[in-house]
DNA sequence: CGCCAGGGCCATA
DNA sequence: TATGGCCATGGC
């Protein structure tokens, strides 16, 4: 890891301290999860979930039917685009038999095709399935992360391809470090970083302070 | 009230 | 390929 980057990551580690990160049960909820957060905050995302009843699975959701699936996740907005990705997901997890295992199997660049290929999934959905429910090394470049590169000095491009190349040519191939290193940015940016001007208890307020951001 | 939230698609030029 | 409108709810 770059001196830079490696100042970032050790700052977020010592002011949040190791995240694990993403708050869902299973694996296929994390990947709904990734769907239904599209441009929505997560307080909608986890009325939309509650609305299962605790029955998110695949199986569950292949037996809904579309005009249901759509009253069940209203909360989370965008609904109709919405339930009709959840069932292209679901289905293509069917491909692999809901086994995760036989997806980790695969390799990652063929399955990240395979996601970007289904309506409503794009670079920022697919990567947070491939990193998160199934623990695949593809950082997650996603609003947050652009918007921590506005403003911290690591000179990293200016969109989401731009953004992940560089941390992954620049951060060993660890999906567990992808897992922390993004997670921290989240947090960070849910906790202190939400818009200007950053408040003084940032772990990265004086960097990004000198730069008149 | 208006703005925005862990995007992505589609129509234009 | 690069913008801009659009989707849609709930919290603030």
């Amino acid at each position: 890891m770059t001196e830079r980057l490696n100042i970032l990551y050790s700052r977020l580690l010592d002011h949040y301290g190791d995240p694990r990160w993403w708050p869902a049960g299973s694996v296929y909820e994390v990947m709904a999860g990734a769907v239904l957060t599209q441009n929505t905050a997560w307080t909608n995302v986890q009325k939309a979930i509650a609305n299962f009843g605790g029955g998110l699975s695949p199986q569950a959701v292949e037996a809904i039917d579309g005009e249901r699936l759509k009253d069940i996740i209203r909360p989370a907005g965008s609904f109709t685009r919405k339930s009709l990705c959840l069932k292209a997901l679901t289905d293509w997890y069917a491909c692999y038999g809901y086994d995760d295992e036989r997806v980790r199997r695969q390799p990652m660049a063929r399955l990240r095709d395979e996601l970007l290929a289904l309506k409503g999934i794009g670079p920022e959905t697919a990567d947070s399935i491939l990193l998160y429910a199934f623990g695949f090394p593809s950082f997650v470049a996603d609003a947050y992360t652009l918007r921590l590169c506005g403003r911290y000095p690591l000179d990293a491009g200016g969109d989401v391809h731009a953004v992940k190349s560089f941390f992954e040519s620049r951060i060993p191939r660890d999906a567990l470090l992808y897992n922390r290193f993004h997670a921290l940015i989240v947090i960070n940016a849910k906790a202190h970083c939400r818009k200007k001007p950053l408040c003084a208890d940032c772990p990265l307020y004086d960097t990004c302070e000198r730069r008149g951001l």
